[in-house]
DNA sequence: CCATTTTATATTGATATCAAGCTTTATAGT
DNA sequence: ACTATAAAGCTTGATATCAATATAAAATGG
């Protein structure tokens, strides 16, 4: 099957792909950065993800999961999963809610606090150095369009096109 | 070891790094973008990262992976990963390079090409009704944002402060 | 109070991502 | 030619990511 002989796209349109899709481009972006954070951060035992989830748990109360995911836009399962090392070092420990035994509540151990305390020059002096890398006072005008764009999904339920998305409940803001 | 009593960081500078944190406003907005585009491409049978690749596999000459992976600004074995589940669907070929032995050239199939069709007017509309969903006029200067952002860790050497990464050859124009 | 539904999270399976280390082939230096 | 170095990819192991599905507990409606 398949003879599919001349369904030829045009280069042309490759191009306009390439240099117009805001979905690669973030992408693209957010592995660059990945990469540059994960460097930095190695010293510490970080990787990026992990400085921003542990970040994320430095509260005055601990969290139940579901608000944290939200936060970091990411899937609940992918949060399960992220968690499971940092457990198995010891540095945030997982905790069933006294008040709703399906829930838990994700805290920072005191190792975990001091390993987040060590992290935290370095994410400083990378991102000032980031900052100054990058075309002058855009960071801030930058950092309102992505907050735009992670919204926008979020938000905007959308008529019903293509396909829909059971999961998640609605709640974005988790902190 | 590790008696680590008090080495708490204040609430108020996680609310800092939530709010200012470059990398965090990148990768979720990149999760967002790729659950969004994920959805969108599913009844085409691509995720995003898919249709990404493959696009930039349209070229008059098949390309060698080097300048691929370094276009999409991922590592060559990710590269190497992405592209085994389209070879096992037979959407891309992977064959060596008779002018370079080591090297590979990579190639849509005719049935990849019929894919990337189909996927192609999913692309537009998604992208089009993204156009539409954020602040006026700001895609293109987020695009440009985004652009210096991946440039940055690539041109800028940076005097060697954390630690350097000495993998990836230098050149990153790969198109 | 009990059945239904909803909510919060976990498990599994597939793909994505990168660091380390390895093999093969080109290229350079002599 | 002959070694030494560099370049292009691959493999392995660990984590990240999400869809589909499963489980348990709370909330809701009789």
């Amino acid at each position: 099957m398949a003879m599919s002989n001349s369904i030829e796209i045009p280069f042309s349109t490759t191009l306009l792909v390439r240099d117009t899709c805001l979905c690669l481009h973030v992408q693209r972006a957010a592995r660059a950065l990945a990469r540059l954070f994960d460097d930095a951060l190695r010293p510490a035992g970080l990787t990026n993800g992990q400085f921003s989830l542990m970040m994320s748990l430095n509260r005055p109360e601990p969290p139940p999961m579901g608000p944290v995911a939200a936060l970091l836009a990411m899937d609940q399962t992918t949060l399960t999963a992220a968690l499971k090392p940092l457990q198995r070092k010891g540095w945030v420990s997982v905790m069933e809610n006294p008040r709703d035994r399906r829930g838990r509540l994700l805290m920072l151990t005191g190792e975990g606090k001091a390993v987040l305390a060590k992290a935290l020059p370095i994410w400083e002096s990378t991102h000032a150095a980031l900052d100054d890398g990058l075309p002058g006072g855009g960071v801030t005008r930058l950092r309102q369009d992505l907050q735009a764009l992670s919204g926008v999904m979020v938000e905007a339920p959308k008529p019903a096109e293509t396909s829909r998305r059971p999961r998640q409940s609605g709640r974005p803001t988790g902190a």
